[in-house]
DNA sequence: AGTACGTCCTGATCGC
DNA sequence: TGCGATCAGGACGTAC
């Protein structure tokens, strides 16, 4: 489940692999469902013949700036993965679509689970919804999150994985971010106190950027290989196994149908 | 406005 | 060992 790591790392890989630069030559859209807008014929029509800038990301959202102006706006949803590969290399059985490139390569989409999005837009503000500021920012800060969660009374971890709060998170990140700073998922966001938010402020800036640095040093000898299936958890997301820190049984719930899994000694 | 839940999807995993 | 049932969850629409 990409993230804001992944996703992030995703960006860094389709640079490294030289994207921008690139110009598009066409593309196939397997799965018409995960393009937004505009309708089939003008997004290929837009894409022809655009080299790609530059790559952005904002949350979870990948943001390939195109010469011309518009933006091809990619999430990669539950499953969704990105490769840039030869045109005669095989391609992964769960590419959804492609897109062909001037020079004999494709930009490959992958997405099992089909819960990816694709947009082709002038502005990206006219599709993108509110996104809260990004963890890895220096906007983010117990202050900007106090204000977002004052007055909020849901589980701080549902508020967590609101993109209009925390541009990025995702459920993986959440429970981690909790564990890290020894607060219960489920306590009402708002009766956190100021010690509480600044350790969780902390706790989210730590989980993202370990994933990420995890990634880049442990995987950098696999480029260009997608960076999927990281694992730096510090909590074992299965109920029972032992508490990294106290021994104490991991103790598994439902969070807005989300599996969410917390150590009832360590955190509370 | 805030909160909760169903829906979309199918590969991976579980359980008998 | 095999196979059907269940699980996984990001974002959105709907409902209260």
């Amino acid at each position: 489940m990409p993230e804001l790591p992944e996703v992030e790392n995703t960006r860094r890989y389709l640079i490294k692999a030289g994207l921008p630069g690139s110009t598009f030559a066409g593309a196939d859209v397997g799965w018409p469902k995960a393009l937004k807008t505009p309708a089939l014929e003008d997004f290929v029509l837009g894409l022809l013949g655009r080299r790609v800038e530059r790559i952005d990301r904002q949350g979870k959202y990948l943001l390939a700036r195109l010469d011309g102006g518009a933006t091809l706006i990619l999430h990669l949803g539950m499953t969704g993965g990105l490769r840039v590969q030869p045109a005669s290399q095989p391609a992964h059985p769960l590419v959804r679509h492609t897109f062909f490139l001037n020079d004999g390569r494709e930009l490959r989409f992958i997405d099992g689970r089909k819960f990816a999005k694709m947009w082709l837009v002038d502005d990206p503000k006219d599709v993108l919804p509110p996104l809260g500021n990004d963890p890895l920012g220096d906007d983010f800060t117990p202050a900007t999150l106090s204000a977002a969660l004052k007055g909020r009374n849901a589980p701080v971890k549902a508020l967590l994985l609101e993109q209009s709060i925390v541009a990025g998170m995702g459920n993986l990140y959440a429970d981690e971010s909790l564990f890290l700073s020894g607060i219960r998922p489920s306590r009402p966001a708002a009766k956190l106190s100021k010690r509480e938010i600044s350790k969780l402020t902390d706790a989210v800036k730590s989980a993202l950027t370990t994933a990420l640095a995890a990634y880049n040093i442990s995987r950098e000898e696999q480029w260009p290989d997608p960076p999927m299936g990281m694992q730096t958890w510090s909590i074992p997301r299965k109920e029972g196994a032992p508490c990294p820190r106290c021994g104490g049984a991991i103790s598994g719930t439902r969070i807005r149908a989300r599996g969410t899994f917390f150590c009832p000694k360590c955190q509370r």
